[in-house]
This record gives structure tokens, C-alpha cells and sequence, in this order.
DNA sequence: ACCCTTAATCAACAGACCGTCCATAAGAGA
DNA sequence: TCTCTTATGGACGGTCTGTTGATTAAGGGT
């Protein structure tokens, strides 16, 4: 239904909801909690959802499905261009996601959160590399003694700590900024930040 | 006490909790499922621990512990080496302990235990790079255009992606062939895993 | 082998939250 | 206005919690 006051209800739900995971982690909140603090009876919750997991999940979904688009729509990326297996489009686009809807996703993202979250967003994000790779006639994953596997964990690594750190700081940069950062960090082995 | 029947009974809870957060995850396993699955009476639970969260915390500490003492025991590494800002003996050390208490380890840092507790350790992987590169009279962490906070989580974030991958693939590899991996890693920027 | 300390067991307690149900009230839409 | 949907409030039995008190079993010291 897109009914007003479900609407309205779904809504207090999903603020309650991230600001009881900030607060006291998603472990130890209740239904009874999310209820109190979105001020509406216990009951209601239970015409929306099944169980607390049941609404981790459906918010989860919802804002993995919004990133999904976003990371897939890079129509203008160059298939052999090694820089663009990573395309500075579909990450700020997804950046940009992140903005908009960035209460629920720093609560699930950050340390009281669900670590499996994050873990579902990297599989993304290494679907969307694989899928760049796919394209391309000459490029591939090359293993310089690295097995594959590690090697793209490896990969992926590096722009999940950047989005990370961006959220615990409560987003300050903007997507555009972030963006960059991801962009540039693919070009510098972890020694040259050192000098 | 170091009393025999305590030891028996705190091995058997400790092994009962990683089974637990290995099959229902930490959320949703119970002092009740503990208790059981470790076969003793629940009110023994509580003679040793206050409650679900200070096992996981006892626990999570004694692990911490013995992770600091292996990763700051690198008395033989060159100051002024960028290579040994990342000791290859401290982070063998640190693995060999993670073999040790694999079945622990394994569980709280899987995707259904306890996100905050790579958290610390990589904290304490920050604390040894910033103590190593204080040593030194010549290295200092470059900027390149990066905050200091987001180059040291992109250094980071390699060297746990490696450990993590090596747990769920259930440590297969030797601490010696995950070690080399790691020292590799430092030398090479992501995109040169392609080609 | 003995006693005595310490740990583990068992049963019972109130309190919190769970998931479900039903009767009632409020409100949105035609 | 009338109707259909959503939200409310209260009550149910059930599970898990943390604590207590009485009892049994095991361990260590001499």
C-alpha cells in the first residue's frame, strides 16, 4: 500500500530504527524499542513487518536494489581502459545514493550496525568489476602471485575503507571529493603513501 | 581461579559460543543456547560471566591481548625501511596466533559476529604502523592529495581484506604463504592486479 | 584417606520482550 | 457520507533473562 498514513508509519519506522542502531547497536534493540521511540503502538509494527530481522532485511534490500542501479548505469565507460573497470560515474552515483539516504546507511554501516551489509554491498561492486572485465577483449585479473580471489578482495578493499571512513565522519566531503579519492587510491600501491 | 573444573567449564563455553555465532550468529544466540550446547547448568554461566555481551567482550579482550603482544614484538626491523613499517615477522606473529585460536577468531570476525572486533584489531595494526613510523627519522605519511586518516585506512584496509578472506576460506593457506601475501600487497597498486 | 573449600547443579522467581489475536477507534478515499 | 483500510490498546502464553537458596559433586591440601 502507498497509503498516507502507512507511508507516514513505514517512515517512522525506518528513523526510529536507524537512530536505535546508532544508539544502542542492532543487537540490543527491540521491537518494543522501535515502536516507543517511533510512537506508534507495538501492534502496527507487526501489520509491516514480520520481526525485527525481517525489517533489517526489507531496509537492507531497498537501499542494496538503489545501489545496485547505480553502480550498473555506466554506459560511457571504455571497455579496455583499466581505470575505467572502476568508472568514476558508477561510483559517484552511488555515492550520491549514499547522501541521500545516509542516516539508515551509516547506522547499518557503522560498528553497532550489521557487518553483513557491507559484506553484500562488496559482493556488488565485485560483480560490477567482473562485469567491466567481461567487456573488455584485453583486459583481465592477473594474479602476479596473487590468487584471484585475494587478489580482488584486495581490489574491492580499498574504495569500501575510503566509503567508510567518509560515513563514520559523517560525510563531510562531498560524493564529488570522495569520488576522486576512490578514483586516485586505484593508482598508488599502499608503500607510496609513505615516503 | 585456575581450578580444573573451571578451566574444562570455560573451554567448553568458549568452544559452545563460536559454534553458536558460527550457525545462528551472535545476535541471536541465547545464555540459554550457550548453556546448552556447552553442556552445563545456565547457572553456571553465571558464575562466570555477567551476561551474553561480557563473554563476548572477555573473550574478544583475551584475543586482542595476545594479538598486540605478537603484532608490537619487531625488534629487528629497520627504522628507516618502508618495507618494515609493516613487519613481516609482527604480522607471521599475529597469524600464527589467529591458527592457534582459529575456531574463535574465525567465528567473531565471520559475517555473523561481531563487526566491531576487526574494528579493534585494525586500530591496533594503525597503532603499530604509527609506532614504526615514529621510529623512524625519515618516513612520514605522505598526503598525495589524501587526508593522513584516509591513506592510513587504505593501508589498512589490504592487509585485513587478506586476513578476512583467508578465515572464510577456512585457512587453508599457511600463516607463512598469508604473511608473503600481505608483504607483496604493500608493493602493489590496485590496478596492477589487472592487465 | 581425610576434610574442607570451591564449583556445579537444580528448581523457582519476577520481569522483559516476544508474536498473536480481537475488539474498537481513527482516518483516507470514493 | 459511507466504506474499507490502518492504527490502537489490551490481553494471551511462551521464551529468555538474571538472581537466589538449597543441595550435590569434585578438587586440593595436609
Amino acid at each position: 500500500m502507498t497509503n498516507r498514513s502507512t507511508v507516514r508509519t513505514k517512515k517512522a519506522i525506518k528513523h526510529a530504527f536507524s537512530e536505535l542502531v546508532e544508539e544502542k547497536g542492532l543487537d540490543s534493540l527491540t521491537v518494543s524499542d522501535v515502536a516507543r521511540t517511533a510512537g506508534i503502538n507495538r501492534g502496527t509494527f507487526y501489520l509491516h513487518y514480520v520481526d525485527k530481522d525481517d525489517l533489517k532485511n526489507q531496509l537492507e534490500s531497498e537501499a542494496l536494489e538503489s545501489l545496485q542501479e547505480r553502480l550498473f548505469s555506466n554506459e560511457n565507460a571504455d571497455p579496455d581502459d583499466p581505470v575505467d573497470v572502476i568508472p568514476y560515474e558508477a561510483i559517484l552515483g552511488a555515492l550520491e545514493y549514499v547522501q541521500d539516504d545516509f542516516e539508515f546507511i551509516r547506522a547499518i554501516v557503522g560498528p553497532r550496525g550489521d557487518h553483513a551489509f557491507l559484506g553484500r554491498f562488496r559482493g556488488q561492486l565485485g560483480q560490477m568489476i567482473e562485469k567491466q572485465i567481461a567487456k573488455s577483449s584485453t583486459l583481465r585479473l592477473s594474479m602476479k602471485g596473487f590468487p584471484r580471489e585475494y587478489a580482488m578482495q584486495v581490489m574491492l578493499s580499498g574504495i569500501v575503507a575510503i566509503t567508510e571512513l567518509w560515513l563514520s565522519n559523517g560525510g563531510k566531503e562531498s560524493p564529488e571529493e570522495i569520488a576522486t579519492m576512490i578514483h586516485e587510491s586505484r593508482k598508488l600501491a599502499p608503500y607510496e603513501f609513505l615516503k
